[in-house]
RNA sequence: GGGCGAUUAGCUCAGUGGUAGAGCGCUUCCUUCACACGGAAGAGGCCACAGGUUCGAUACCUGUAUCGCCCA
């Protein structure tokens, strides 16, 4: 066998690109749904946009989906990581429409096709940067499967999907407040919508009544501007103040319109304001809502771009040098007109400040307005609560548990879905509409053509060749398309076929985990769990791991206009991909958002190092025979790595079963690097050094089993620089990443051997301390001694004699510390175990001194403590014996220590004097 | 306003009803034939505050403060 030499520091660069290329050439990641004999193991990974590049976001999401697959692979699974992207309406429309305006263009000038044809083009260019930086990153995806949102399958099933529910009376279309971006010109969802505190101004406007115009009411508005469109005021039908007003009239000062008070227990805060509040059902939500309640009127007095609206302002009767002093302004601008309006008619009575939620939309960030207009809805109270159910039930985890009642919190109360949109890249609505008779229904005003409600539909999967009631041949198809979340709730079953019966959905659906970040739980996960449970009949995925937020080492939530993205490509190349996979699973936390600093990553690639030069250790000293004697008749470090190994794989697999991969991360580090690399590669060292040595084969042996074992235990976290390695040292198969992953071999565990190693770790640090404390250089050969006051650890003192020589360097006397030598010797003590060396006539003793001071001081004020806790009467009689037992054993052995401590540091002191 | 979470070493974070832990940083020593991206030895903590439960609380309960997130 030919042994490669490795480089003295581990470049990471080269071996990722050679192997994150080769393991896809070799197919091991390609899923086999038919003749696969494991147990199916399936993430679907949540489709990232389109028109994204990869950031530190996706590189926690995929490493830690990634870890999982990789691993599970390795347990012989039958995995399927299936990739995919999604196409991001709103995103990507924007993205696109970015490109026209700076060529002196846009998407109207371009018209529909168009443009539609030029967002693919598009896609084809840049739509695979996302992808191709995924590989990079290792992950382990069955590439041939990448599916798209948009692709023909899948485009197929949303549009099934909508056919089906529109058939079972849960999509509907109608007339409704709903949330409108005035920049994107669309529809949003409610939980697109972000809401962020904002100072504003709480108004405080005069309506006189109309009988006694004398009198009036004052209500409390933070937008002065839609009480243009206000249709009544409520008041409390409890308040002493107002509530003999309710049935009569105020005239609505800047207009000719008197509109009624009405009580409202829900809209009216007794405690806010003044009491009374106008309501303009066109423009708020709530006041939507008591409109419903109270049968009142909408009226719009901003228009689709939230520009005041001179025919809707006509229609409210509003006064019409008003109209014209307004017609075509913004909010903005319109406010302070309408303040200076109402200021000189003498209606404002007041201002104060106040802290209220403006929404924005979540793509761009401008203040969305509610809005009028007829839109698509699912009904979402029957999907709902089936979704509840199955996470109650445990059907579907949620971890960690916390965010459970988040989910159930929010699906209690979860508002139907609007899906329209009034964009153009997506999925189009399959509702078409006979042009005659729906005359009266769709009008074009100024180019845009609306479809107003109580038009009626056709739905259907394909183009349908007339109206089935008058026969007429023209229709219009309607021109919105599907929020981008109707295509993703159906992900876990369109991506494996569906609606096809396939044998993928048979094998891998339901899958097995999600793995995704708290923000798009409701967006993502709980529509999915809907959807999934409507046309599947089952839940989508058995658990949900919910992963934590990845911040900058300040804890801000990075952001490009902050300018405190870490770029994971940048790290990589810096780096090495597998320390940024691996510092990310560290930080994986359950509840905590990561902060992530470069050091941190540092740290990791020295840990990769580390791990690179443990395996070049090896290599070096790996000449000769290599003979698998039983376990009994292994030496005592080999017995004990092989024994720490064991306890490792069980730690990790235990937490990766319960996604602790922190914790499962920390067992690796500190495993490779503490015990392996500290300890035991050193304590075989004299055996690997000396030629011929009777110990030589089994310790070679031990060495390479430990090494290709612990390859495979971290490969899922660190799979480059495990690869890498396992190919190097000896081994058997073509790549590690189609190896076993390591069992829990109980055979290996040997609590002797760390018996005994404790002793030997416990007496090289008091040597080593000492050494220190008598500056002797770490190089110099000192004698020294060793004792017990327990005679089995005295005699396994003994036993570890040669160990103890070369790891402290020196020679070691094992005896009783009452047989050594009074004079010159420093001792230390600790636990009853005894340390002795001699001391140089030229050291200078104070620190020594200094030292045997601070750990006397120490010992007594344990030895208070605890002696203080035996002496309580009522801890003797109620803590259990094994713990005052444990109490009695300390005090003895701490009072033990104490006195001879005491007796070193007079014979130091006698020495100083001398 | 409602809900959730956090508060532990200088920093970032684990953790447990009975000796307080890691990484980074810091101090001292060391280029010894795997590694200076390294080794050895250290310093550093009223575990946010106040009550309660308990023989015993950093941990369990209640309240307070501060910070963060989600929802309205």
């Amino acid at each position: 066998m030919t042994t490669r030499q490795l480089d003295k520091t581990y470049d990471p660069k080269a071996v990722e690109d050679r192997w994150s290329g080769e393991w896809i050439n070799r197919g091991y990641f390609r899923a086999d749904e038919k003749n696969h004999p494991g147990q199916p193991y399936c993430i679907v990974i949540p489709p990232p946009n389109v028109t994204g590049s990869l950031h530190v976001g996706h590189a926690l999401n995929h490493s830690l989906q990634d870890i999982l697959i990789r691993w599970r692979r390795m347990q012989g699974r039958n995995t399927l990581w299936l990739p995919g992207t999604d196409h991001a309406g709103i995103a990507t429309q924007n993205v696109v429409e970015k490109q026209l305006m700076a060529e002196g263009l846009s998407r109207e000038s371009l018209g529909r096709e168009r443009f539609v044809e030029r967002v693919w083009q598009w896609k084809a260019t840049s739509g695979n940067t996302i992808v191709n930086q995924q590989k990079q990153l290792g992950e382990s995806c069955d590439w041939d499967r990448l599916r798209f949102t948009m692709d023909e399958g899948l485009s197929k099933a949303v549009i099934e999907v909508f056919v089906r529910l529109y058939e079972d009376g849960l999509i509907y279309r109608g007339e409704r407040l709903i949330n409108w971006c005035p920049r994107c010109l669309t529809a949003l969802s409610d939980i697109e919508v972000e809401h962020e505190e904002v100072k504003g101004k709480l108004y405080h406007l005069r309506y006189p009544l109309a009988d006694d115009p004398n009198t009036g009411l004052i209500v409390a508005t933070t937008r002065p501007e839609t009480m243009l469109g206000d249709t009544a005021v409520a008041v409390h039908p409890d308040d002493p103040r107002y509530r003999h007003l309710i049935g009569k009239n105020v005239r609505l000062p800047l207009t000719t319109r008197e509109i009624p008070i009405v009580g409202d227990r829900i809209l009216v805060d007794l405690e806010f304001g003044t009491g009374a509040v106008k309501i303009t059902p066109a423009h708020d939500f709530n006041d939507y809502e008591a409109g419903e309640r109270h049968g009142l009127s909408r009226l719009a007095v901003l228009d689709h771009a939230a520009l005041l609206d001179a025919a809707g302002m006509q229609q409210a009767g509003v006064e019409s040098s008003v109209v014209e002093m307004l017609r075509g302004l913004p909010v903005s601008k319109a406010r302070p007109k309408v303040d200076t309006l109402l200021r000189e008619q003498g209606i404002l009575e007041k201002t104060e400040d106040h802290k209220m939620a403006v929404g924005k939309c979540y793509r761009c960030k401008t203040v969305v307005e509610p809005y009028l207009s007829p839109q698509w809805f699912v009904k979402i109270q029957p999907l709902a609560d089936p979704a509840m159910k199955a996470v109650e039930e445990g059907r579907i985890r949620i971890i960690p548990e916390g965010w459970v009642n988040n989910y159930l919190g929010w699906m209690r109360d979860i508002k139907d879905w609007c899906i329209s949109r009034q964009i153009w890249w997506g999925h189009q609505i399959p509702a078409w509409y006979c042009l005659a008779c729906n005359s009266r229904q769709i009008v074009t005003t100024d180019g845009r053509t609306t479809i107003l409600q109580g038009a009626v539909p056709i739905i259907s999967r394909l183009t349908p060749s007339g109206c089935p009631t008058c026969h007429g041949q023209q229709l219009l198809r309607d021109p919105d398309v599907l929020d981008t979340w109707f295509s993703s709730a159906l992900w876990p079953f369109t991506t494996l076929g569906w609606p096809d019966q396939t044998p993928e959905l048979k094998t891998y659906y339901p899958t097995a985990t999600l793995v995704t970040g708290l923000d798009i739980l409701f967006f993502w996960v709980a529509r999915m769990i809907m959807m999934g449970l409507k046309f599947m009949g089952e839940v989508p995925f058995k658990d949900v791991y919910i992963h934590a937020l990845v911040r900058d080492a300040e804890g801000q939530k990075m952001s490009k206009s902050k300018g405190n993205v870490i770029d994971p490509l940048h790290v990589m190349d810096q780096f090495g991909t597998d320390a940024l996979r691996f510092t990310l699973a560290s930080m994986a936390s359950p509840g905590r958002d990561i902060k992530l600093a470069e050091e941190r990553i540092e740290g990791y690639r020295n840990f990769a190092n580390k791990i690179w030069n443990a395996a070049r250790f090896a290599l070096m000293y790996l000449d000769g025979p290599r003979t698998a004697l039983p376990l009994a008749q292994r030496t005592l470090p080999d017995r004990w790595i092989l024994s720490r190994l064991v306890h490792t794989i069980r730690t990790v697999t235990v937490e990766l079963e319960s996604y602790r991969f922190d914790r499962a991360a920390t067992a690796l580090y500190q495993f490779i690097w503490h015990e392996y690399c500290d300890w035991y590669l050193e304590l075989i060292k004299p055996v690997l050094q000396t030629p011929e040595h009777p110990d030589g084969a089994s310790t070679r042996h031990t060495l390479v089993e430990t090494l290709e074992t612990t390859m495979r235990l971290l490969h899922p976290f660190m799979p480059f620089i495990s690869e890498e390695i396992w190919q190097t040292i000896p081994h058997q198969g073509d790549s590690i990443v189609v190896q076993n992953y390591p069992d829990v071999d109980q055979a290996w565990a040997a609590p002797d051997a760390e018996q005994l190693f404790a002793l030997l770790e416990q007496t090289v640090g008091l040597v080593r301390t000492s050494r220190v404390l008598l500056n002797y250089s770490p190089g110099q050969q000192i004698p020294f001694h060793v004792g017990h006051d327990d005679l089995d650890r005295q005699s396994q003192l003994h036993q570890l004699q040669r160990h103890l020589a070369h790891l402290s360097r020196g020679t070691a006397d094992v005896s009783p510390p009452q047989d050594w030598p009074a004079a010159r010797l420093l001792r230390l003590v600790t636990e009853g175990l005894s340390v002795g060396i001699a001391v140089a006539d030229d050291v200078d003793l104070k620190k020594a001194i200094e030292r045997l001071a601070k750990q006397i001081t120490e010992t007594d004020k344990e030895l208070q403590r605890v002696d203080g806790k035996l002496k309580n009467a009522e801890f003797v009689s109620k803590a259990p014996p094994d713990v005052i037992a444990e109490h009695q054993e300390r005090v003895r052995t701490l009072s033990r220590d104490r006195a001879l401590l005491d007796n070193s540091e007079q014979q130091l002191r006698t020495m100083l004097r001398s």
